[in-house]
DNA sequence: TTGTAAGCGTTATCAC
DNA sequence: GTGATAACGCTTACAA
C-alpha cells in the first residue's frame, strides 16, 4: 500500500509538504498542493493510521462496550452515541461484552492498548475493570450503570422511582399479588428496580414477600424459568413487573404456554419500549427509557471531558416514562 | 502511560528483553522474565497498540460494517462473526452504515486507514466502496449481499427460492391476491426476493401485477406507508409477503390501524425470525434465515483468506427455512 | 541469553 | 513556503 514517500516522490516534493497539503495546513503553495492531491489520488494513498496515531499520541476513535448487542435498549444507546461522536469527527467502535466480566475486561484491555480517545461502558460490575480504567488516564463514561468505584462521568436512569411508579400503577389497576423479575443480583439497575418495586408495594400497602421475586440474568431464557416458577406456585401472583424487554419475551412466552392472558389473568409491565410491544394483543404497558438520549448525553460528556480533562465527574440522571397500554388492564 | 523503556528500567534489563519476555519468546532467562512481568504489573504497563501495529505491519482487528444495528438479523450475524473471530484471537469492531452509501464509504475508509486485518461488509451497493476495496489489498468478505463487482468471498442466502417458497405457501393457503414489500430497488436481496415472489405467483398460476408491489427502505416507517397504500387500494390484496422483520413491524401496525386481522383478513409472511414473532396473535409465519451461521461462515472465510491470500474467491449460499405459524391461516 | 540499534510511516520542529 | 530530520514505542535482526 502506497505510503507518504511514494506520494512525495510522484508529486516531486518532500514528505513534509505532502503531510501539510493533505492536512490542509494554510502555508502551502496552491500549485504544489494540487500536485500532491493528484498524486495521492492516483496512488489511492491512505495515511497509515497506526503511524499517525503513534506520532500524534491520540486517536479519533471512541469505544462503546455494551452488555448485549441483541438488546434494542443498548442498540438505541449505540445510535445516540454514534450520532454525537460522528458529528464531532470521531469514529465509534462497538464491542459486545455479553454481560461477562471476562469479556468486558478483555475489550477494555484492547481499547486501552489501541489508545482509543475514550471509552463508554455499561459496566457488568467487574471491580477489576474499574480499577484498570482508574489506573490509566483514558477518560471513561459509564452508561446505564455506574462503575463500582463510581469515580467517572455517569449517565443513569432514575430506576428506583420508575419501578415504584410501575408497581403503584399495577396496584391502582387492582392487582394484589404483584411479582417481580428484577434481573441479576449485584447489578445496580436490577437491584434498584427491585427496591423501587418494594417501595411501590409499601406505598400501596400491599404485602411484600420474597416468594414473589425471582432473580435471573437479563435474558429470555432466564426469565422463562423464573416466570414459570413464579406463576406455578400457590398462590400465584396476579401481576408481574419485568426488568427489561428481552426478559419480557421469555415471560410472555411462558404466559402463553400456561394459557394465561396478559392483563386479564396476569398484569404484565416491562421496562423498555421495544418496537414490537404495540403489536401484542393486548399491547404491553412499559416503562419507556430514553435510550437514544442516554447515549447521546454520554457521548457529549465524554467529548467534554476530552476537551477539558480536569474537573470533578458528573452524574446525569434521566427520567423514564410509564406508557400505559392493555397488558395492565384486567 | 508507562512505556516499554519504563518497564525495562524498573526491571533492570533492555527493552528488547522486555519485549521478548512479554511476548513469551522461549529464549529468555526465567528470572529476568519474572522481573519483567513484575515490573510490567507494577506499572500497569500495556503495550502501545499503534506502535506495535506500525512495527509489525499488521493488526489483530476485524471490522464488520452492517447496515442496521437495530435489526436483529444483523446483530445475529455480528454474534456469529464475533464468536469465530474471538476464538481465533481477533477483536471485532462493529460499524453501522445505516444503509447509507456515504457512511459505508467513510467506515471502509477508516478501516483501511487503521489497517485492520480484514473487513466484513453487508454492502449498500455503493460501487465506490467496491472499487476502493479492490484497489487495496485488505481482504474483504461480503455478507448477505454481494459487492457490486463481485470479486470477493461472499456469504449469501438463497433469497429467490426462499421467496418463491413463501409465495407458494400463501397460494396453497388459499390467498389469491398476494402483495409484496420486497425492500429498496437496487439492493440485491430485495430484488431477488421480488423475483422469487414472482416465480411463486407464476408457479401457482396467480396473476402478477405491479400494483401489488411497493418498494421502500428496509425500515418500519417506509413499510408503514407502503402497506397503507397497498392495502387501501381497490381491490386490496388478501396477503402480503414482507422482506424483513423491521418492515414487518410497520406492516403489522398498519393492519391493526386498518382493523385487519393477520391470517383471517390478510395473510402475512415475513423474512427473519425475530424473538417476538411467536408472541403475536396469531404468531407470525416467517422465512427463518440462519443469520448466526452466516456470520460465523463469513468470519471463517475471512480467516482462511488471511491464512492463505491466494486463490479464487468463493461464494457460499445458505438456505432459509419456512416456519409456518398462524398468520398464514385464514 | 542479552543488548544495541535500525526501522515501521507519520507529524512537528527547525533551518533555510 | 519548503525540505531535512528527529521523534513517537515497539519488534527484530545482528552483535556480543
Amino acid at each position: 500500500m502506497a505510503n507518504i514517500s511514494d506520494v512525495a516522490a510522484l508529486a516531486g516534493v518532500s514528505t513534509a509538504t505532502v503531510s501539510r497539503a493533505l492536512n490542509g495546513k494554510a502555508t502551502v503553495d496552491p500549485e504544489l498542493s494540487a500536485r500532491v492531491l493528484a498524486a495521492a489520488e492516483e496512488l489511492g494513498y491512505r495515511p497509515n493510521g497506526p503511524a499517525r496515531n503513534l506520532r500524534k499520541q491520540e486517536t479519533a476513535v471512541l469505544a462503546l462496550i455494551i452488555s448485549d448487542v441483541e438488546n434494542p435498549f443498548f442498540t438505541a444507546i449505540a445510535r445516540g452515541v454514534e450520532d454525537v461522536a460522528h458529528a464531532a469527527g470521531y469514529s465509534l467502535v462497538l464491542c459486545n461484552s455479553d454481560d461477562e466480566q471476562a469479556k468486558e475486561r478483555e475489550y477494555v484491555d484492547v481499547a486501552l492498548q489501541e489508545r482509543v480517545a475514550g471509552v463508554l461502558l455499561s459496566p457488568t460490575g467487574n471491580a477489576d475493570t474499574a480499577e484498570l480504567l482508574e489506573r490509566h488516564t483514558t477518560p471513561v463514561v459509564a452508561v446505564d450503570r455506574p462503575l463500582p468505584n463510581g469515580r467517572s462521568d455517569t449517565v443513569l436512569l432514575n430506576n428506583r422511582p420508575a419501578a415504584k411508579e410501575a408497581a403503584l400503577h399495577l396496584a391502582e389497576r387492582g392487582y394484589r399479588r404483584i411479582g417481580c423479575l428484577p434481573g441479576p443480583s449485584g447489578v445496580l439497575t436490577a437491584d434498584e428496580r427491585l427496591a423501587g418495586y418494594r417501595d411501590g408495594l409499601r406505598a400501596a400497602k400491599l404485602p411484600s414477600s420474597t416468594s414473589l421475586v425471582r432473580r435471573s440474568r437479563f435474558k429470555a431464557e432466564g426469565a422463562r424459568d423464573s416466570a414459570r416458577s413464579l406463576l406455578t406456585q400457590e398462590p400465584p401472583p396476579d401481576a408481574v413487573l419485568v426488568a427489561n424487554n428481552v426478559m419480557a419475551v421469555g415471560v410472555l412466552e411462558t404466559l402463553a404456554e400456561l394459557g394465561l392472558r396478559p392483563g386479564r389473568d396476569v398484569g404484565v409491565l416491562a421496562f423498555d419500549d421495544a418496537p414490537w410491544t404495540t403489536l401484542l394483543d393486548p399491547p404491553l404497558t412499559v416503562v419507556s427509557q430514553p435510550a437514544y438520549d442516554m447515549g447521546a448525553m454520554a457521548a457529549q460528556l465524554l467529548l467534554d471531558r476530552l476537551a477539558s480533562p480536569g474537573g470533578a465527574p458528573t452524574t446525569q440522571t434521566l427520567s423514564a416514562d410509564l406508557v400505559v397500554r392493555g397488558s395492565t388492564t384486567r
